[in-house]
RNA sequence: GCCGAUGUAGCUCAGUAGGUAGAGCGCGUCCUUGGUAAGGACGAGGUCACCGGUUCGAGUCCGGUCAUCGGCUCCA
C-alpha cells in the first residue's frame, strides 16, 4: 500500500499508509495526546480528525490550547443546540450557527418566539445531547442529494444556503444521526468532549440580517472548554452589569433621562463636574497643538445640507424643522458649518494648517429602538475638529495626531488598538490620490511607532481612516478616536487657498476626534473605572466627615482651606453617626473621606480614609491638600 | 424602524383566582452627639406609564400609544 510522510511540529516524520486518519497520527504520538485531540491541522487546513491522509503533509494535532480549538469547539456546541432545538421543536427551521467572538448562536424560524422556560428545556437537551457522547460524522453528498434531502427534511433555508454555496460535492454533518447540518466544518469528534457551555438569551433576528427577510428568533450561547472558564466568563457578564454607566449613573447622581426627551441627556450636577473636567483637559491638550476653538451654529438652512450631500444621504437622521415655509435641518455634525468658516475669508498657505474645534450639541435621529444610555443618544458633543492641510501637510498632521491621541489615551490608562482603513469598492476621487492619502497615513503610523492593522477597503468613501479602538478594565472595545482624510467636502464647499504659486489650492480636510463623543466616552469611563473615578476627574474628591455637631465649624473651616486650594469638597454635617456616613461615602466612591472630630480640631488636621486603601490616620490639613494635589496632577 | 420582554412610591421589588395597593432602602420630624461600611421611634409619599375597551367592579383581562431593556440593522 502506498505511504504518505507525515511531518509533525517538532519537525520529526512518519510514514503512514495513504488514507489513514490523522486520528491516528495523534494515537501514534500518545494515547493522551489521541484521548485531547478535537481536530487536526494538514497543511494550513483544519480538519476533522476522520480526515483520510491522502498525500505528504505537515500535520499539527488541535487540542483545546490550540488557536483554532475554542472557534471549532463553539462552532460545535452551536449544532449541539440546533440538535436540541429541532429535537424540541420539529417545526423548527434551521438557518446560520456560527461561533462569535464571545460564544456562539443559532437562528431558527419558529412559530412563536423562545420563551426563558424554552431555553432551560433547549440546555437540558443539550446536556442530555452531550452525555450520550454522539459522534459528529462528516457526509459528503452531492449538491442535487443534499437539496434534497432538506428538503424533506422541511429546511428551505438549508436548501437555499446549499444552493448559493455548495460546490458540486458538498459537506454536511451529522450529530449521529439526530441532526443534519450543511456545514463545511470541522467539528469534534464526538459531543462528549462539549463540557461547559451555557444557553444565555434568545432575541430576534432576520434571515441573513436583512429586516426585509424572514424575522427569525436567535438563541445565543457560550461555551468554553472548561467549567472555571465559563464560570469567569459569566461573572465578566455579571461584572459588566454591575459597572452599566446605566446604572452607576444614576447612583452617582450624574445624569439622568426622561421619557419627554429621549436619547437626550439631562446632566445633574456632578455629571457635570466630569463633562467640564473632560471639556477643560481637552482644550489644555488641544490648545498648544494649534487648535482654536470656534462655535458654530446648531439649525442650518436645508441648503448647507445639499451642498454637503447631507440632504441627499443622511435626511432620515436629521431632525427637521420650518420656519417661514423655510426647511431647516438640526446639525447631526459639524463639518459643514465648519468648511463656512474656513470659506469666510481669504486663505494663504501661510495660514494652514487651520485647526478648528467645536464642542456644539448634535442631533441625530436615530431609531428609537437602538437608543441606549449614553452610548447611543440623539443628543451628544463630540471634541469635534476639523484641521485644514494642504496635500504635502497630511503626513506631519497626521502623525501630531496620533501623538495626541497616544498621550490622552495614557492619561486616562486605556489601552487601545489601531486599525487602518483603506479604499472601499466605491469611492470618489482618484486612485493616485487614495493611494498618496494612505501611503501618508502609513508613514504617520510608522513614524509614530504605533502598532496598527490594515482593514481592507473599510475606509470612507470620501478619504482612508484611522480609527482607534479602546480597550477598558475589563477587556471590552470600544471605538473612540478616529482620523479621517476627506477630499470631498473642500471639493463641494469649492474651498481653497492661495499657494505659493499664487494661484488657488484645494486643502484637504482632516476630521478628528479623540474622545469621540463626551456622551460615549464618559460612559466609557464610568465602566473602566467602575464608577470610582481617580482624583483628577473625582465630581466629589474629597468629603469631610464631623464627628458631632460641635465639629461642624472645624469641619467648614477644613472645607474651605481645601476648596481654595482647588479641591472639591462636600461637608456631611448631618446628625448621623459617622459609621453612617462613611458608608454613604464609600457607596458613592468619594476618594477621600476626612473625618474631623476633637482630636483633629485641636492639631488642625484631619483623619484621612482613603476608599480603597482605608484609614490612612491623622495628616495636618497643609499635607494632605499637597498630597491631594500632587496625586490630581499625576492623574493616577 | 423591526422582533421580544418590561413599565406598581425617589430607588430595588412584592401584589396570590379581576373586589379602588405593600416591603426594604431613601425622605421628613423627634430622640440619640455617636471615632472609620447602616442607632431608635413616629410619619409623609402612589391618577399602579398613558389612552381606550370588556366588566357591577381592572394594577390584574383585551387593543393602541409612549418609554426602557435584550437583540437585529445602524452608529460618536
Amino acid at each position: 500500500m502506498d505511504q504518505v510522510t507525515v511531518t509533525l511540529p517538532d519537525g520529526s516524520t512518519r510514514q503512514m499508509p495513504m488514507g489513514t486518519p490523522v486520528r491516528e497520527v495523534a494515537a501514534s504520538i500518545s494515547p493522551r495526546l489521541a484521548a485531547a485531540a478535537l481536530a487536526a491541522a494538514v497543511g494550513d487546513r483544519v480538519v476533522d480528525l476522520t480526515h483520510p491522509l491522502e498525500e505528504d503533509a505537515s500535520v499539527r494535532i488541535i487540542t483545546k490550547d490550540g488557536p483554532e480549538a475554542l472557534e471549532l469547539y463553539r462552532h460545535s456546541t452551536a449544532h449541539l443546540l440546533a440538535a436540541a432545538v429541532t429535537s424540541l421543536f420539529p417545526e423548527a427551521q434551521c438557518g446560520i450557527g456560527p461561533p462569535t467572538e464571545d460564544g456562539f448562536f443559532y437562528d431558527f424560524v419558529v412559530d412563536r418566539p423562545f420563551v426563558p422556560e424554552d431555553l432551560e428545556a433547549i440546555e437540558a437537551k443539550m446536556r442530555e445531547l452531550a452525555s450520550l457522547d454522539l459522534a459528529y460524522e462528516r457526509k459528503m453528498m452531492s449538491k442535487a442529494e443534499a437539496k434534497r434531502y432538506f428538503a424533506d427534511r422541511g429546511e428551505p433555508l438549508k436548501v437555499q444556503l446549499i444552493e448559493e454555496k455548495g460546490g458540486p460535492i458538498v459537506s454536511c454533518y451529522t450529530i449521529d444521526g439526530v441532526f443534519m447540518d450543511f456545514c463545511t466544518g470541522p467539528h469534534v469528534p464526538s459531543s462528549g468532549v462539549l463540557k461547559a457551555f451555557r444557553v444565555l438569551t434568545s432575541s430576534n433576528a432576520y434571515w441573513k440580517g436583512d429586516a426585509k427577510n424572514q424575522p427569525m428568533q436567535r438563541i445565543y450561547g457560550t461555551a468554553f472548554f472548561t467549567n472555571k472558564a465559563l464560570e469567569e466568563h459569566l461573572t465578566r457578564l455579571e461584572e459588566a452589569k454591575k459597572r452599566d454607566h446605566r446604572k452607576l449613573g444614576r447612583e452617582l447622581g450624574l445624569f439622568t433621562f426622561h421619557k419627554w426627551a429621549p436619547g437626550a441627556t439631562f446632566w445633574l450636577a456632578h455629571g457635570t463636574t466630569l463633562w467640564n473636567l473632560l471639556a477643560e483637559y481637552m482644550r489644555a491638550m488641544l490648545f498648544p497643538e494649534g487648535y482654536v476653538e470656534i462655535r458654530t451654529p446648531l439649525v442650518f438652512n436645508k441648503q448647507l445640507w445639499e451642498t454637503s450631500g447631507h440632504w441627499e444621504h443622511y435626511r432620515e437622521h436629521m431632525f427637521l424643522v420650518e420656519s417661514e415655509g423655510e426647511p431647516y435641518g438640526l446639525k447631526a455634525m459639524n463639518c459643514p458649518g465648519h468648511m463656512l468658516v474656513f470659506a469666510s475669508e481669504v486663505r494663504s498657505y501661510r495660514d494652514l494648517p487651520i485647526r478648528y474645534y467645536d464642542q456644539s450639541v448634535l442631533h441625530r435621529n436615530e431609531a428609537s429602538g437602538v437608543l441606549a444610555g449614553l452610548t447611543r443618544a440623539r443628543q451628544f458633543c463630540q471634541d469635534d475638529a476639523h484641521c485644514f492641510v494642504t496635500r504635502e501637510q497630511i503626513g506631519d498632521e497626521v502623525e501630531r495626531l496620533l501623538r495626541l491621541v497616544q498621550r490622552v489615551y495614557a492619561d486616562f490608562r486605556l489601552d487601545f488598538s489601531v486599525e487602518l482603513s483603506t479604499r472601499p469598492e466605491t469611492f470618489l476621487g482618484d486612485t493616485k490620490t487614495w493611494d498618496q492619502a494612505e501611503h501618508q497615513l502609513e508613514q504617520a503610523l510608522e513614524a509614530s511607532g504605533q502598532a496598527y492593522v490594515v482593514a481592507e477597503g473599510q475606509g470612507n468613501f470620501y478619504g482612508p481612516k484611522i480609527d482607534f479602538h479602546v480597550i477598558d478594565a475589563i477587556g471590552r472595545n470600544w471605538q473612540c478616536a478616529t482620523i479621517q482624510l476627506d477630499y470631498q467636502l473642500p471639493e463641494r464647499f469649492q474651498l481653497k487657498y492661495i499657494g505659493t504659486d499664487n494661484a488657488e489650492h484645494r486643502p484637504v480636510v482632516i476630521h478628528r476626534a479623540i474622545f469621540g463623543s463626551f456622551e460615549r466616552f464618559i460612559a466609557l469611563l464610568i465602566e473602566h473605572y467602575a464608577g470610582a473615578f481617580p482624583l483628577w476627574l473625582a465630581p466629589v474628591q474629597t468629603i469631610i466627615v464631623p464627628i458631632a455637631d460641635r465639629h461642624g465649624d472645624y469641619a467648614e473651616t477644613v472645607a474651605t482651606r481645601l476648596r481654595e486650594a482647588g479641591l472639591r469638597v462636600e461637608v456631611d454635617a448631618r446628625q448621623e453617626k459617622m459609621g453612617y456616613k462613611i458608608r454613604e461615602a464609600q457607596l458613592r466612591k468619594i476618594p477621600y473621606m476626612l473625618v474631623t472630630g476633637d482630636r483633629e480640631a485641636a492639631d488642625n488636621a484631619v483623619a484621612v480614609r482613603h476608599r480603597t486603601d482605608g484609614d490612612q490616620g491623622a495628616c495636618a490639613v497643609d499635607a494632605f491638600i499637597a498630597s491631594a494635589l500632587a496625586e490630581v496632577r499625576r492623574r493616577s
